[in-house]
RNA sequence: GCACCCGUAGCUCAGCUGGAUAGAGCGUCGCCCUCCGAAGGCGAAGGCCACAGGUUCGAAUCCUGUCGGGUGCGCCA
């Protein structure tokens, strides 16, 4: 139970007490925090159900609220709301029980379930770029998030290796080297183990197949001749596209390990292909699939829609599959290997369309509950001109690069503020990559996830205000005093002596964890988490800089203000870890 | 054309199951290191919440319309 869970069932108690609804009892923290830590706007509500007078209605539940021992101030003020403020003994209890808590005050679910959760989504062939970080990154946290709340959850990268794009690279490296074995029509392997081309050709090659293909329809066809051959199982082609999935997947590891992106199965589209002459039958079989123009479809249209509903082609004309159908199969297949409550797609607000038509089909069949398959959409990447990001020559920005410059930039930083010195250079390039990837994943998970938003490198990489460096900042000078204090010998941490201001401040902070996490979570909204560990860094800051913890004379002062730190530094290591990056010992 | 997302401080954005003086970061202007790490802290200036109606005791928040920006809409993914 969260802080503000117990003090609404608290209020919810003097609500009903007075012959009102419970659930007008909800607190949350009070917008006037010069008047008030928390306060209850129920009366106003139940004054408007009721006709009655809101002050009225707020005295007396008030009155009710006085006499518990939580409160040390209760009143009434403007039109009727209720403003609360907890003793120092009840907050002092609260953050030695949070200090006693290996979960630092975290809140945990009651019924956990078993989540997939889809994220990534880099094509074969195509090298990560900038329009890939917010899948992995955002999906990573929210993993971490799940998983921390108790949830089994399973990460799958779902590699988009089996659609046209295959074919057309296929095609394209048959119109240049026709003379590969991988091209005999009768050639039945096996096949040379090292890949005829480089993973630079292959980069290469792609965007030059697939602008000759809507150049030109027969270059075109081409392509959509060689995927089916290659779904239809054609050795040379296979043996042909394995390479190419292992160039691209090899890459991708690197990128997404420095990244802190951590996929527990590295599936793909093609892994589902097995499913559709099987769900091909059972599909017909249960009345859903029917014929159309040469293609096999699924209408999904509703009576109620108010917007045209395509139908979705499972099959096209040549007899191919394309992704509907691939997701279709993917969804069975998970039920089949792992049975999730629930499968999470953490995906690009473009597909939205596809998903809801991919829903509606599965719920159709009867593979999966519709309500138990989520899009969980996010906003569009933007340059500064609003326009989809593009380098300034144009093009599309690899992952690397942009993993190079974050950290070349925290380098810099660290140099100028004399880190490097009389330190090795793995720890100088190492601490680069934390404090370079924290300000990258920070800037991204802090927006909400559903906005879209705009891509400006110099605001990320400047290192002030509200970034990722800002709060490994915060987490490595609670580390050092901490250490200090050690040193010094000023003794062990304590029970919780709140008297400063900034320190009844921060012991509210910390003791929202709980309902920040638990927000997060129930909206999928990682920048929830992000707000609170800002929030937690800063006013740490404030007390930091108002209240002296190694050097106070007070030996229960200080003890009290040790284990404030040391709440702190765990809870705040611990929000790190689940946004997707971490802080390193000193910076 | 239809549907969806969006328009809040100079900039980038929170806040949107209606409630008290609309918040943050950056930028601007001041102040604070003989004091546990100044990538820090303190303070100031800065807003007819796109516009117009409506519902309400009360609207940035809900409804309608207008204007402006973005996205999607059968054989690409």
């Amino acid at each position: 139970m969260t802080l503000k869970d117990e003090l609404s069932a608290i209020a919810g108690e003097a609500f009903a007490a007075e012959g009102l609804d419970a659930g007008l009892g909800a607190v949350k923290a009070a917008d006037r925090p010069d008047l008030a830590q928390f306060q209850c706007n129920g009366a106003l509500a139940a004054a408007k159900a009721a006709k009655k007078n809101p002050r009225e209605i707020a005295g007396a539940v008030a009155d009710r609220l006085s006499a518990r021992p939580e409160f040390s101030e209760v009143t009434v003020a403007g039109p009727g709301f209720i403003n609360l403020k907890l003793t120092p003994d009840f907050l002092a209890a609260r953050i030695d029980a949070l200090g006693a808590d290996g979960r630092f005050g975290g809140w945990e679910k009651e019924t956990p379930e078993k989540i997939v959760i889809d994220y990534g989504g880099p094509n074969v062939a195509k090298p990560l770029h900038v329009g890939h970080l917010r899948a992995g990154i955002i999906g990573e946290s929210l993993k971490r998030i799940m998983r921390f709340a108790g949830d089994d959850v399973t990460g799958d990268v779902h590699l988009g290796d089996w659609g046209l794009q295959m074919g057309q690279l296929i095609s394209e490296l048959e119109l240049r080297q026709p003379d590969l074995v991988y091209f005999d029509p009768q050639a039945e392997g096996p096949f040379p183990e090292e890949p005829p081309i480089s993973l630079s050709d292959l980069e290469e090659m792609y965007p030059a197949a697939s602008a000759a293909c809507k150049d030109d329809p027969a270059r075109a066809d081409l392509a959509r001749k060689a995927t089916k051959a290659l779904q239809a199982g054609r050795p040379g082609y296979v043996a042909l596209w394995r390479h190419f999935v292992t160039l691209s997947v090899n890459a991708m590891k690197k990128d997404y390990a420095d990244l802190e992106v951590e996929f527990d199965l590295w599936k793909g589209e093609a892994d589902a292909d097995p499913l559709i002459p099987e769900l091909t039958e059972d599909l017909k079989k249960r009345g859903v699939l029917e014929e159309s123009d040469g293609a096999e479809i699924i209408r999904v249209a509703r009576e109620d829609d108010n917007k045209e509903m395509p139908p979705i082609i499972f099959l096209n004309s040549e007899g191919a599959v394309g992704y509907h159908a691939t997701d279709i199969a993917t969804i069975v297949d998970r039920k089949r290997a792992l049975d999730p409550d629930r499968i999470l797609y953490v995906v690009d607000a473009r597909q939205r369309l596809h998903f809801e038509q991919v829903f509606r089909a599965v719920a159709k069949a009867g593979y999966f509950d519709e309500a138990r398959l989520e899009h969980l959409w996010f906003g569009t990447m933007n340059g500064k001109d609003g326009k989809p990001f593009k380098t300034r020559a144009g093009g599309t920005l690899k992952l690397r690069d942009l993993i190079e410059t974050v950290t070349d930039k925290a380098r810099e930083r660290l140099e100028e503020n004399g880190f490097a010195e009389g330190y090795g250079e793995a720890e100088t390039r190492e601490v680069a990559r934390q404090v370079g990837v924290a300000a990258l994943k920070f800037a991204d998970l802090s927006n909400p996830r559903t906005s879209d938003y705009i891509f400006d490198l110099d605001r990320f990489m400047a290192f002030e205000g509200k970034t990722g460096p800002y709060l490994l900042y915060a987490s490595v000078r609670v580390r050092s005093v901490i250490a200090k204090a050690k040193t010094a010998g000023a003794g062990e941490a304590g029970p919780a002596m709140l008297a400063a201001p900034e320190e009844v401040d921060l012991a509210l902070v910390l003791l929202g964890f709980a309902d920040a996490l638990r927000d997060a979570y129930a909206k999928r909204l990682p920048h929830l988490l992000c707000d609170h560990a800002f929030t937690l860094a800063q006013t740490f800051s404030k007390f930091y800089a108002a209240c002296r913890i190694v050097d106070e004379g007070d030996a229960k002062l200080r003890a009290s203000r040790l284990a404030l730190a040391s709440a702190v530094g765990g809870q705040l290591d611990l929000i790190l870890s689940l946004l997707g990056f971490s802080a390193p010992e000193r910076m």
